[in-house]
DNA sequence: GTTGATACGCAACCAAACGTTGCAGGAGGC
DNA sequence: GCCTCCTGCAACGTTTGGTTGCGTATCAAC
């Protein structure tokens, strides 16, 4: 029963650009908008804005290291978040059994009130 | 490993309205615009755009009956989208487990280099 | 210290997406 | 017939992902 609290972190990685970088992130350990943004199809700046996105809902944190601003994935908030992404999966292929069990049942009070 | 294909589902799916769309299809079986926006906070015109999308992708199939378009979920679609959730969730979750197994094998050897 | 390259931040601008209001038209019930 | 309900389409506003351009701070080399 996706809650209202968890639109912040889906909105966050729903974002095609934004799950990349989350991946690159994890490939390096850490990384710089430029650095993520030579491996990406967008701009440097597009990245520095998605970086405040993910910043802003925890997901990553940065620190300013001389002219370099370095940026390391929330460890704690990733797992958060791919735990609502599980959450929503297994809640939808809950339904999706169910319905199937009724749509079996149907079929087999069919066949029976036929003829 | 995030093919492009995956972003139309993902982008489908990454909207707390279309999701929560998704929740009552698959609670009630069926619905219309109009039954939907009943039951959410954005207007018919805003659902029947979102409907669109959905059906775009294949996640959802409607049939005109009468005055009314009736939208129901598609099952194997679905169950695609949830599969794809779940991918990139136990490819995070690889991930954070690799990094803890490094962080503690850094802690119990202190020698390391930055690459 | 001056110069030059590098990394960053900020502002203006564009296009697409999500949402709204308003209106015309087809299907059912009286 | 008439009236109601559901739908579809068009115009419009706001937010968001993306771009370009410019100013500034840091590091290295001279």
């Amino acid at each position: 029963m996706t809650t209202s609290v968890d639109d912040d972190l889906w909105s966050a990685v729903g974002d095609p650009t934004r799950r990349r970088m989350l991946d690159l992130l994890l490939e390096q350990g850490a990384g710089t908008a430029t650095s993520l943004s030579e491996r990406l199809p967008v701009t440097r700046q597009a990245i520095a804005k998605h970086l405040v996105v993910l910043d802003r809902v925890g997901l990553v944190h940065g620190t300013t290291a001389g002219r370099e601003r370095r940026y390391e994935v929330d460890d704690e908030q990733l797992e958060r978040a791919v735990a609502q992404l599980n959450a929503v999966g297994s809640a939808w292929d809950a339904r999706l059994a169910r319905i199937k069990r009724i749509a079996e049942a149907i079929a087999a009070n069919k066949t029976n009130e036929k003829e």
